[in-house]
DNA sequence: TTACTACTTGGAGTTAACTCTAAGTCAATA
DNA sequence: TATTGACTTAGAGTTAACTCCAAGTAGTAA
């Protein structure tokens, strides 16, 4: 599969692809005799965690030390687990953060809401905008 | 409140403080006569929702826009209902996301949890990694 | 064989969100 | 009165994560 295949299924840029390579947020991506990127489905599932994560906002520096566990073989199994429960605890705060400011958003709106069938802000005292 | 104290209160930088009022994410922080900030209850409301948004991951030009409109006066509240209900849909998305990535990650977690006791990997063929 | 297109690399440029620096003001203490 | 420390501003610098550019190569169509 060429870069421009990848690119366009998983709706990511070319340059996005060789800068994760770049970078080595995943590992070497399988060349053709020629030198040109032939993304096979280990170079795929590669892929597809480095956009999971992203999507979910995990710095690109996880990653990195994600692949360089893994390329150091079986060993680093304990290390990448405590990465990845890392990450998750990074998730479940995101999510809690995301929660709160929806909690917030929805208040305002449903204040809003009112304002706009009744003419008049009802806004409690500690709460005026 | 000196923006000190404020800074102290919500674990934030003066720096930020400062930069928060500059780029108009929140309306001009009250001052005393000598042009020094001295935070009211109402600036403080203003400075919990920016930190709120931003914790959130949303972006500092949604909440400037939100404060433009605010300072334009009532005819605007469809307006700001508008913005409210368009960052609620992108804080649904990164929920969303995160919640897809949490899967991820646990799923991996388990497997290297149980590679761990058994001393081997258990990667179905479609999930190699 | 020439032209075209898609690829390659190294490196520079961009954007958002801070973060820091320098030079200056002001109130309070030694 | 001198100095200390917290404040002020304008503007420069930093970081993460891309994004773009220039110069070159490889494979295919006319």
């Amino acid at each position: 599969m060429t870069i421009k295949e990848v690119a366009e299924r998983y709706h990511i840029s070319q340059d996005t692809l060789r800068y994760y390579e770049r970078v080595k947020m995943i590992p070497e991506v399988t060349r053709t005799a020629s030198g040109i990127r032939d993304y096979q489905e280990e170079d795929l599932k590669w892929v597809e965690l480095a956009i999971c994560m992203r999507s979910a906002g995990l710095p690109i520096e996880a990653m990195i030390e994600y692949v360089n566990l893994f390329q150091q073989g079986n060993e680093t199994i304990p290390a990448r687990l405590e990465l990845l429960y890392n990450q998750m605890e990074i998730l479940k705060l995101k999510k809690k953060q995301i929660n709160e400011t929806m909690n917030k958003l929805s208040y305002k709106i449903s204040h809003y809401e009112v304002a706009l069938k009744t003419g008049k802000l009802t806004w409690t005292d500690d709460e005026e905008e």
